[in-house]
DNA sequence: TTTAATGATTTAGC
DNA sequence: GCTAAATCATTAAA
């Protein structure tokens, strides 16, 4: 029997290529076409360059690219760099104009936050003492530090802008660059050395807040009294035992008389009255030697005719709200004594009304100024 | 280092 | 708003 004829087999499938990145040349191709760039010779490449330049179509060309180039890069960034003023930076701003950090000639910003601070930069209470020179002091070096570092950052912003906008006009010949594109490009620069200058704002503004939390925070920079200023207190808390309550001039002048504050004086005699009260027994010393001392100068003061040296005061009568210590004999010729100064209304009437050590009243003041710093707390803390 | 002295602050009462 | 009282924080002497 004869067998059918079987086909022939087909032809064997051609290899597929491996899956992957799809064919391209050949790697030792590219080596090759990579020579043949090479192999031309410079000047033909600057030939066809210049070609390219001085085509006619070229400024068309160009102008056209630049076109598409603004639509696209704006569409992608424009909204986003359009951004609110940055607050953060006013406030930092604001606040190293009224440290006086900044010079207030500096317009622009914060300006107003200048004019309210002109009398006293810083806040800083208008004191002359040490604490507060060493405080400008130091402040002065922080600004010199910010202003010199700032003017660091603002050549370096300048410099890097004009390097940056030369460079793109020069490569503006040979890529499209529109001037709104080298524009942007400046205030991208800005913007971040705007960041930098931020920074350094904030850090400045750490400093001095710093700066401030030392200087000002008297309790922490506590000093005690000058003799002088103790003796002016004592002589006065002394001689008016019975009633140891100055009225407001009568602590200013103590004040002034001290080389301190009104609150100061307030806080020393709130101190001293207590303390008093608390162990007499310990302060016996003490008030022998000021009551001797005002004695004399009573005396003295008697002789020439004129006024105690102490500052007006309350009339502190015999029952004031103080008991005279055991050494009150000599106390009582200083209240007597006392007593021949001018009286004032108050302060012995108030007394009386509360009666008693327990309810020992201050003194009706004369003139009690709605702002009185008199308080016992500290001015330093205002 | 410890402790007493002292100026300043806080709280509550009036 | 001023004061007493308690307390804190710093200074200065022991």
């Amino acid at each position: 029997m004869d067998s059918p004829q079987r086909p022939a087999p087909p032809p064997p499938a051609p290899r597929r290529p491996p899956p992957g990145p799809p064919p391209g040349p050949d790697t030792g191709e590219v080596l090759q076409q990579i020579m043949a760039i090479t192999d031309q010779s410079l000047e033909e490449a600057q030939a066809r360059k210049h070609a390219l330049n001085c085509h006619r179509m070229k400024p068309a060309l160009f102008s056209v690219l630049c076109e598409i180039k603004e639509k696209t890069v704006l569409s992608i960034h424009g909204i986003q760099e359009e951004g609110p003023p940055n607050a953060q930076l006013m406030r930092l701003d604001n606040m190293l104009l009224a440290e006086g950090v900044s010079r207030p000639e500096r317009r622009g910003r914060g300006g107003s936050a200048a004019a309210a601070n002109t009398a006293t930069p810083g806040g800083c209470p208008n004191d002359n003492s040490l604490e507060h020179s060493d405080y400008r002091a130091k402040l002065s070096q922080i600004r010199q530090i910010y202003h010199s570092e700032l003017e660091k950052y603002e050549q370096a912003c300048r410099e890097f802008t004009t390097h940056v906008t030369n460079l793109l006009r020069e490569q503006s010949r040979m890529r499209p660059v529109s001037p709104k594109e080298i524009e942007r490009m400046v205030s991208v620069i800005h913007g971040k050395f705007n960041a930098i200058q931020m920074q350094l704002k904030q850090s400045t503004c750490e400093a001095v807040m710093t700066l401030r939390s030392r200087f000002l925070d008297a309790r922490r920079k506590r000093r005690n009294f000058s003799k002088q200023a103790t003796e002016v207190l004592n002589e006065y808390f002394y001689s008016h035992l019975s009633n140891p309550y100055p009225s407001e001039e009568a602590k200013e002048e103590l004040a002034r008389k001290g080389g301190i504050t009104v609150s100061q004086v307030s806080n020393w005699f709130g101190n001293k009255r207590i303390r008093y009260k608390k162990n007499m027994g310990k302060f016996q010393e003490e008030a022998t030697i000021y009551t001797t001392k005002m004695e004399v100068d009573t005396t003295k003061v008697r002789g020439l005719g004129s006024q105690a040296s102490c500052p007006s005061t309350p009339s502190p009568g015999p029952s004031g709200p103080f008991p005279l210590t055991s050494a009150g004999d000599a106390l009582i010729t200083l209240q007597t004594l006392a007593s021949l100064r001018p009286a004032r209304a108050g302060g012995s009437l108030r007394s009386q009304a509360r009666g008693g050590y327990q309810g020992a009243a201050p003194p009706v003041s004369a003139a009690s100024p709605a702002g009185d710093p008199g308080s016992v707390n500290s001015d330093a803390s205002n």
